[in-house]
RNA sequence: GCGGGAAUGGCGGAAUGGUAGACGCGCUGGUCUCAAACACCAGUAACUUCACGGUUGUGCGGGUUCGAGUCCCGCUUCCCGCACCA
């Protein structure tokens, strides 16, 4: 029997459906192992060959871990919101459910292919509404709760309120706005619940709030600071502009200390904490506060890390937007100033950007004073200055700061020394910490870790400032103008936010006649029917009353003579399943809302939430999918507990991983999950980036004044129809002329095509452009089908663009097409493309049988010398927008599942960014048809035997048993591989055939081609699937030799090798070596003084 | 500028401080064949030698060690991330 993979995988992808081998219990007495892959955004273009590898390395490790004797989950799922299927439905009016549905069963088909394990009946969609029921819940949690710094966790506002009305909020410690004011309790209990309400929301871990935040007027929405990059949105690379906006916004700010802490606990990359550390952007330093002169009660707030060089202020700094810079002008600078902030802000964040060096400011006209000394110091503005960090405003130290030291220079302003050590700040400042302190009043003479905390002592005495602690973190912005959404569950009444009732979730998407914003500029919701929120009671009980207008009765006095409530209460109470040993009480939630009628309803949140919503917490939802009570039920929960592997991709490193990471702290302190952190393992896959082709165009002036003019015609003048094919070289070109003379082939070679020749990247505008572009594809497709071909090249070469250079693609690479081709067309001579004068065999031309059986002769190819293509690739992200895609669907048909799984594997290690390239695969191919021959003999026959094996071959197995056991638990599965290779070419000289050798090597190689494992299992007898099997383990006593070869050294070089016998004694072995001829030849006679035996190493003589 | 990572044949890449280059691709030669392809066998770091062998060699310069691709110090280059964060 012929290994042949078309025949066999198809057949145990089926089997393992029916027999749904795949699905996993939540009830099991075998241990739990949780593998992850982050589930992919379903976008039109499907898969490419970067998306399975790390679907594959899980894929690698469930199975193994299975075979193991683990419970695995093992699941699979989509992001389904987001952008390019709203877009779509923008430009056709289709739903954007249609292309996500049709856009997830591509992705499934091609999935599938690969013979991946997932239990695909726990998939999640987080478009579904029975998900994002419970996304919009747990937004209700946060909704519900605020951070209190005492208990270090969440708690209930409902205990907050009640607190202020105890004691006010002077002495709570809750995490809040910069803004909330103080009051005692009395002043609580005096506000009205509208006064009450909106204290709360700043408390609130989410809430709806004015702020600058990126606005893409491309996308019509606002963006995270994740989601923008170098001043475009990271997704259509759009324009991004500040924009003061309202907006709903996610108080991560306050985890910030917990999550910076939990990195410490998990095994991520330390390239990827160290992203988030730096996100988060904690700086330890003090904010002190300057009073202004001839401004009584006036104060600057600053925040400066480096308190110690506060004698080294020479002046003090806003940003243009700075509330204070208005009060601060005096008349005579008024002009100045409001100039420069009317530049600054119509600056854009690009612009701000490119040029950092420029040194921008104007003065204000007013003096801050010094805290410490009283001196004046004048108060200037400048865009170096950030609105957003901090204050807005820093102290200025031009002797230790660099930009304070340009902008001092700049506008003239003192530079103090304030170290003694040797500073020369005549060229720049000098930031360093080293000396002591001079011309610094109370700390001169002192180092900067004993001058710190005086300082900070010294502020908080005089009520001048206090240590504090600053983040570069902001707040996320969670509203997005969109309709591809999870609704906000929320409805608004008088200008306050109120949360619909739990029993209405999940709050549907409405339907609308467009998706794009209204003429008003409202986000897409507005345009629903309806969009309004009245509890459900009340909904039915208000269209009865509607309908019978003859019963003049309100809601309210209905409630009243029936005593029955139909409104929802005002706050529900949480209930919650504690994994954290304590419970979150609701008791004081009496405390707010007392004596209040709650709003009948509303107008709802016309925004929806943005993409990271759904995938915070879709890891749960795995684990019991179909739960309609709970996002996951709590005997999930304990028994899944979180992930033990998490793989994907590095771009999430402070998007996804740092939002999923905060909500699970959150879900932590409300009990709801057993885990602080979600994931305690991460692995990121590198990316596979392809291989972008371009074609060359010559230039029309370049073809008409020198290729034509000079080289062509003049050829064809002299030589006539050209019946060979024959080569000319001119200016550093070379042409090789292959046809005749009114259909031509010319093959161009140069090393300086640039200004001749332009480089043009084959996309759909180059084709709309009607620009010829052949692959080697469509050559041999010109040979099948000449007539459809040609009509195609006449269309292109009928426009003046008639002149282009041909590209192959990586796609046929096998195929010996050289790389660059010109084709002239006469339009009254063209019929056929000539191209078989450079092939062998017409016949043999179709792809499939170029694969599997070349037929070429390569001697009648123009290929490089160095065997490569030598212009005119590029390697870049994979993306279809890039026209460099490979497919793995067309890598399975070639070469079978099975193949594809272990040559993304061999490509290197899993962490690696690299180029796709398929020359290799063939290796792979090869070792697979080796390891089914070890099956059959030369006839196709079964030739496993019972026979007893030898020594050697245990040896063989039993090596590849332990290395392959060790490789895959470091996750190294390119040598994986590799043991399989070397295994099988032992095995393959040894001509082993042995059951006893060969059963144990196919459940090895199973979590990596399970298809051919499958069916060799089959064919060995047995009945259940290999999936179950059981892993070998590997035997030290076979891996043992008689005698050891150990290299000699002499001097820590190697000299030979010598063979002796494992239990033989030192003293022997020195023996033994010093009599060897090359030891003697190599010392000649000098002394031994050391001789080192490392046993079962090496052997080092010194002398 | 700051932070993280990397640098090994023609290429992808292997090497708990212990024979550098496993495994694969490519290339060269051979067997088979009318001839090719497939397959199989052998070779393949560089320099040197008829050969045995010798010398050099893991980005550069030092160091620790019997022994360094691996550890330490100082650089260079490249990739990734952040970037006027006070």
């Amino acid at each position: 029997m012929e290994y042949n993979p078309q025949d066999i995988e198809p057949k145990w992808r089926q089997w393992w459906q029916t027999q749904q081998t795949y699905k996993v219990s939540n009830h099991s007495t075998k241990p739990k192992y949780y593998i992850l892959d982050m589930f992919p955004y379903p976008s039109g273009a499907g898969l490419h060959v970067g998306h399975p590898l790390g679907y594959i390395v899980s894929d690698i490790l469930a199975r193994y871990k299975r075979l193991r004797g683990f419970n695995v989950l093992h699941p699979m799922g989509y992001d389904s919101f987001g952008l390019p299927a709203e877009q779509y439905a923008i430009q056709t009016g289709n739903h954007p459910q249609v292309a996500t549905d049709r856009n997830i069963a591509r992705y499934r088909e091609q999935l599938d292919e690969i013979g991946l394990s997932f239990d695909w009946s726990r998939e999640v969609r987080t478009s579904d509404s029975a998900y994002y029921k419970w996304t919009q819940w747990i937004f209700m949690r946060l909704y519900e709760h605020y951070y209190d710094r005492d208990a270090n966790k969440a708690l209930p506002i409902a205990q907050l309120a009640a607190r202020f009305a105890q004691v006010g909020n002077a002495e709570v410690h809750a995490v809040c706005e910069d803004s909330t004011p103080v009051f005692s309790a009395a002043e609580w209990l005096a506000m009205d619940h509208l006064a009450q309400q909106t204290i709360l929301l700043k408390y609130r871990f989410t809430y709806p709030g004015e702020a600058y935040v990126n606005w893409c007027p491309a996308l019509g929405s606002v963006l995270s600071n994740d989601e923008v990059k170098d001043g475009v949105s990271e997704r259509g690379g759009h324009p991004v502009e500040r924009k003061m906006m309202n907006q709903w916004n996610m108080r991560i700010t306050a985890y910030a200390d917990r999550l910076l802490e939990g990195l410490n606990e998990i095994d991520w990359p330390d390239s990827i904490k160290e992203q988030q550390r730096n996100w988060i952007g904690r700086s330890v330093g003090a904010s002190l506060r300057f009073d202004v002169a001839a401004h009584p009660g006036t104060q600057i707030e600053v925040f400066t890390t480096r308190i110690d060089t506060i004698y080294g202020v020479t002046f003090v700094v806003l940003a243009p937007e700075h509330e204070l810079v208005a009060q601060l002008t005096t008349e005579a600078q008024r002009t100045e100033i409001e100039a420069y902030v009317q530049w600054a802000g119509a600056r854009s964040d690009v612009e701000r950007m490119a040029d950092t060096k420029k040194v921008t400011g104007a003065f204000t006209g007013s003096y801050a004073l010094h805290p410490f000394t009283g001196e004046q110091v004048p108060i200037h503005i400048a865009d170096y200055v950030l609105a957003g960090y901090g204050t807005g405003a820093v102290m200025a130290v031009p002797s230790g700061d660099q930009r304070d030291w340009d902008f001092a220079k700049r506008f003239n302003l003192p530079i103090v020394p304030i170290l003694d050590a040797q500073q020369n700040l005549d060229e720049a400042a000098d930031p360093t910490k080293e000396g002591r302190y001079i011309n610094s009043g109370m700390i001169n003479g002192l180092p900067y870790a004993e001058a710190t905390p005086l300082l900070i002592k010294h502020l908080e005495e005089n009520g001048l400032g206090k240590g504090k602690t600053q983040y570069k973190l902001r707040d996320a912005v969670f509203s997005r103008q969109r309709y591809w959404g999870e609704p906000v569950p929320a409805y608004w009444h008088d200008g306050l936010p109120y949360l619909i009732d739990e029993q209405d979730l999940p709050l549907v998407l409405p339907a609308v006649d467009k998706y794009l914003p209204t003429e008003t500029g409202e986000p897409p919701l507005a345009r629903a029917k309806d969009w309004t929120y009245l509890p459900p009671a009340r909904t039915i009980v208000k269209s009865m009353l509607d309908h019978f207008p003859d019963v003049n009765v309100s809601l309210q006095e209905l409630e009243e003579n029936t005593g029955i409530s139909i409104s929802p209460p005002p706050f529900k109470s949480v209930q919650i399943e504690s994994f954290a040993g304590e419970e979150n009480t609701n008791e004081e939630a009496s405390a707010i809302g007392q004596g209040y009628e709650p709003p009948l309803g509303g107008p709802l949140e016309l925004s929806t939430m943005p993409g990271w919503a759904g995938s915070s917490w879709y890891f749960y939802r795995y684990m019991d999918p179909e739960n309609d009570d709970a996002f996951c039920s709590p005997e999930a929960l304990r028994y899944w507990q979180a992930v033990d592997v998490y793989l994907g991709g590095a771009e999430h490193a402070v998007g996804h991983l740092l939002y999923s990471r905060f909500w699970n702290h959150f879900l932590y302190d409300l009990g709801l999950v057993p885990e602080r952190e979600f994931a305690k393992k991460l692995i990121n896959q590198g990316m596979i980036q392809g291989r972008s082709s371009f074609v060359f165009r010559a230039k029309e002036q370049f073809f008409e004044q020198y290729l034509w003019q000079r080289v062509l015609q003049p050829f064809f003048e002299a030589e006539g129809p050209i019946a060979q094919a024959q080569s000319r070289s001119e200016e550093g070109y070379n042409y090789d002329f292959a046809f005749g003379a009114n259909d031509l082939v010319i093959e161009v070679t140069s090393y300086k095509l640039p200004e001749k020749i332009e480089r043009i990247r084959r996309t759909a505008e180059a084709d709309r452009k009607r620009l010829l572009v052949l692959t080697t594809e469509e050559i041999i497709d010109a040979i099948n089908e000449p007539e459809k071909t040609a009509a195609k090249i006449r269309a292109a070469l009928d426009s003046r663009e008639s002149f282009y250079f041909i590209r192959d693609t990586p796609r046929c690479e096998q195929l010996y097409v050289s790389q660059s081709l010109l084709y002239k067309y006469e339009p009254d001579a063209f019929t056929k493309l000539h191209v078989d004068v450079n092939l062998v065999d017409n016949d043999l031309l179709n792809v499939e049988q170029a694969r599997t059986k070349p037929q070429f002769d390569k001697s009648n190819f123009k290929i490089d010398p160095q065997g490569q293509f030598t212009t005119s690739f590029e390697v870049e992200k994979m993306s279809k927008s890039k026209y460099n895609v490979v497919n793995p669907d067309d890598m399975v048909r070639m070469y079978g599942a099975d193949c594809f799984r272990m040559y993304e594997m061999f490509l290197g290690p899993v962490e690696n960014s690299k180029p796709w390239s398929t020359s290799g695969i063939t290796g792979v191919a090869g070792f697979l048809r080796k390891f089914w021959g070890l099956f059959f003999d030369k006839n196709g026959q079964w030739a496993v035997s019972s026979t007893a094996p030898t020594g050697d071959e245990l040896r063989a197995l039993h090596t590849c048993i332990k290395r392959v056991t060790e490789d895959i638990e470091r996750f190294s599965m390119n040598t994986c591989v590799s043991n399989f290779m070397t295994c099988t070419n032992e095995l393959r000289s040894l001509n082993c055939s042995k059951r006893a050798v060969l059963e144990p090597l196919v459940v090895l190689l199973a979590p990596f081609a399970p298809h051919i494992a499958e069916e060799l299992w089959d064919q060995l007898g047995k009945t259940s699937t290999v999936c179950d099997a059981e892993w070998p383990v590997y035997d030290e006593a076979h891996l043992q030799l008689s005698t050891i070869n150990y290299p000699v050294q002499i001097n820590g070089k190697m000299r030979g090798n010598i063979e002796v016998p494992v239990d033989m004694p030192a003293g022997d072995i020195q023996e033994k070596v010093m009599a060897q001829e090359f030891v003697t030849r190599t010392l000649q006679g000098a002394e031994v003084k050391k001789f080192i035996v490392v046993p079962g190493r090496i052997i080092n003589i010194v002398a």
